[in-house]
RNA sequence: GGCUCUAUGGUCAAGCGGUCAAGACUCCGCCCUCUCACGGCGGCAACUCGGGUUCGAAUCCCGAUAGAGUCACCA
């Protein structure tokens, strides 16, 4: 067989050589040890907490060790291809803080490996394509769908494994003549690989080979057995064809993506075997999961699970930074650790290494969000914190932007009893934020709880008094000795502890009396520190407020 | 079914032949305290099961079991 010129006349329209390549390409020139990564999304235009989970492993790898961090658009299903995604996947993860360095953009291309897009690398992996053919190691190939529906049947039928290989890869033997044949007659086909490969052998007979993860370790598994497709009847590459030639290409020096590609890695194997090339060093990520309706583990599906999805998070107002943290916790199992030795460091002086990665799948957590949002939301100023529920807000809940009226409110508001020596961790996510701080706005303030039993009847009395005696610059201590006094007038203890150890003498104790104002100032019973919170509402409001609820 | 990955409390997760098996989150109790939050203290709670190897196994080996992933001209 002349493979030679099987392959000129499959591709007389390749005029290029896999040399001219190599050299358009070139090796990167970079600091000792830096890695080269790249994001490789389909353009569905939706990116969910999966691919962040990835992108910030990449981008962490990269930036960690002075490489390059890029991004490559991997469009070689024409059906999926959505308008605009490419800029929907840029900003959702410039949200989150995540850069690239090169690659496709909204602008064009950055960086001199590109292009970046895969629909437009055609000639590139033609090339590659031909060259295999040229040296027996793939074939066209012209089964119908029909064909290979048949012969998955008869495999069903003997339990064979399923799938074009061996016997079962009927064009692997077409002559030459046959081949132009077919071709003069118009009839579609695919490149696909001649693999070397067989399953069918005796257990100890099975090539395998090992391959070192960066994550698992050593991973050693059967040689690939599939004559597997690599270039569609439409000319363009399949993930498997495409993902080999552009890592080569790019010099991607850690392939970092999902475990949902390790049963295909003997595949990729191969092909970087059959090209003559050096292998990247694969980081399979473990998979985030979730506990399904029947109890089991399962991995997040975009359709079914929408805390998948970003917007989500971003819908709630989740700060990025926080997310950021949480996925660094879930991320690297030795961050939180970190994390306590250095609470006020910068997350990016972090050490990220996969070797800390988990290699099972992480179920996602969150009430530990919630608590890492805690942590992390103190340490961002009230100043920015409004910034950022002001932009949620016009993104998402146009209707609060009475809220931003006056800034230095605002601010005030956020930052009660933020600098303790044992500061109070109110703030989660913008939503739960705006909720929690309603109170503090007349449109949104109203009295949403009963008054407690132990002083319900003494209400009106305590609120007049309180009313009377109130004075706006008391200090904290004057203001609340004067609510004891109350209390104490009225039959109730000043202290709670006398009240608990002598229920008998008292109608209750102070802290039931100031919860009545409370409810009658802030319309609920719990709250932070009244005082406090009075001297933001202003005297004005304040005294409103206790008049409006005697009133009633 | 084939191949592959995984297996420590409810969740995340240390552990690399000798530990009373860390820690974090959740939950519960107590303390602090005018409520809540914060903080402090304490508690509940785990090595999937069998066989080996070894003086000794969560750790090594073999098997089973369970869960997950994958088997497209999708990525």
């Amino acid at each position: 067989m002349d493979y030679q010129r099987l392959a000129e006349i499959l591709f007389p329209d390749v005029d290029k050589t896999p040399e001219y390549y190599e050299e358009v390409f070139p090796k990167r020139e970079l600091p000792e040890g830096a890695k080269v990564t790249r994001l490789g999304p389909s353009p569905t235009g939706f990116i969910h907490l999966g691919n962040l989970f990835g992108a910030f492993a990449d981008e962490r790898l990269a930036h960690q060790s002075s490489g390059i961090f890029y991004l490559r658009i991997e469009d070689t299903d024409d059906k999926r291809f959505v308008d605009g995604a490419v800029d929907v996947i840029i900003n959702s993860l410039r949200f989150f803080d995540i850069r690239f360095d090169e690659g496709a953009s909204a602008e064009g291309e950055t960086g001199s490996y590109g292009s970046y897009t895969q629909s437009k690398r055609g000639p590139i992996y033609r090339c590659f394509a031909k060259k295999l053919v040229s040296e027996g190691k793939a074939y066209p190939c012209f089964l119908t769908e029909e064909e290979i529906a048949s012969i998955r049947a008869e495999q069903e039928a003997i339990k064979a494994n399923p799938g074009i290989y061996g016997k079962w890869a009927k064009s692997r033997n077409l002559t030459i003549e046959e081949i132009e044949e077919k071709l003069s007659a118009g009839l579609p086909y695919v490149i696909r690989l001649k693999s070397d490969g067989d399953m069918s052998l005796p257990e100890d007979q099975i090539k395998r080979f090992r391959v070192e993860d960066a994550i698992r370790g050593t991973l050693d598994m059967p040689v690939n057995d599939q004559d597997t497709v690599l270039l569609k009847a439409n000319g363009i590459p399949t993930y498997h064809f495409a993902h080999v030639v552009d890592d080569h290409l790019m010099r991607t020096t850690h392939v970092v993506r999902g475990a949902e590609w390790l049963p295909s890695l003997p595949i990729h194997v191969e092909l970087f075997e059959k090209l003559g090339w050096e292998l990247p060093i694969y980081c399979h990520t473990a998979q985030l999961m979730k506990i399904g309706e029947d109890g089991n583990k399962r991995k997040l599906s975009k359709r079914k699970d929408p805390e998948l999805s970003l917007d989500y998070y971003r819908k709630l107002g989740y700060h990025p930074a926080a997310v950021r943290e949480y996925l660094m916790t879930i991320l690297n199992s030795n961050f939180e650790e970190w994390r306590i030795a250095n609470p006020d460091a910068d997350m990016n002086e972090f050490n990220f290494t996969t070797e800390k990665m988990s290699n099972s799948g992480a179920l996602f957590d969150l009430n530990k969000l919630n608590d890492v949002s805690k942590d992390v939301l103190l340490k961002v100023t009230a100043s920015d914190l409004a910034d950022f529920l002001q932009n949620w807000s016009e993104e998402f809940r146009p209707e609060l932007s009475y809220m931003f009226e006056d800034r230095k409110y605002l601010e005030r508001i956020l930052d009660i009893g933020r600098h303790e020596s044992k500061p109070r961790k109110d703030h989660i996510y913008a939503d739960q934020m705006v909720e929690n701080l309603s109170y503090f706005f007349d449109s949104t303030f109203r009295i949403q709880e009963d008054f407690p039993a132990e002083a319900a009847d003494d209400a009106d009395t305590i609120l007049e008094k309180y009313l009377e005696s109130y004075n706006h610059s008391d200090s904290q201590d004057q203001w609340f000795d004067k609510i004891r006094r109350i209390a104490s007038d009225l039959g109730y203890a000043a202290k709670p502890k006398d009240f608990k150890k002598h229920p008998e003498e008292y109608k209750g104790h102070v802290g039931h009396v100031s919860t009545i104002i409370r409810i009658a100032v802030m319309g609920r019973s719990q709250s932070p520190d009244v005082w406090e919170i009075q001297q933001i509402l202003g005297e004005f409001r304040t005294r409103e407020r206790i008049k409006a609820c005697l009133n009633r």
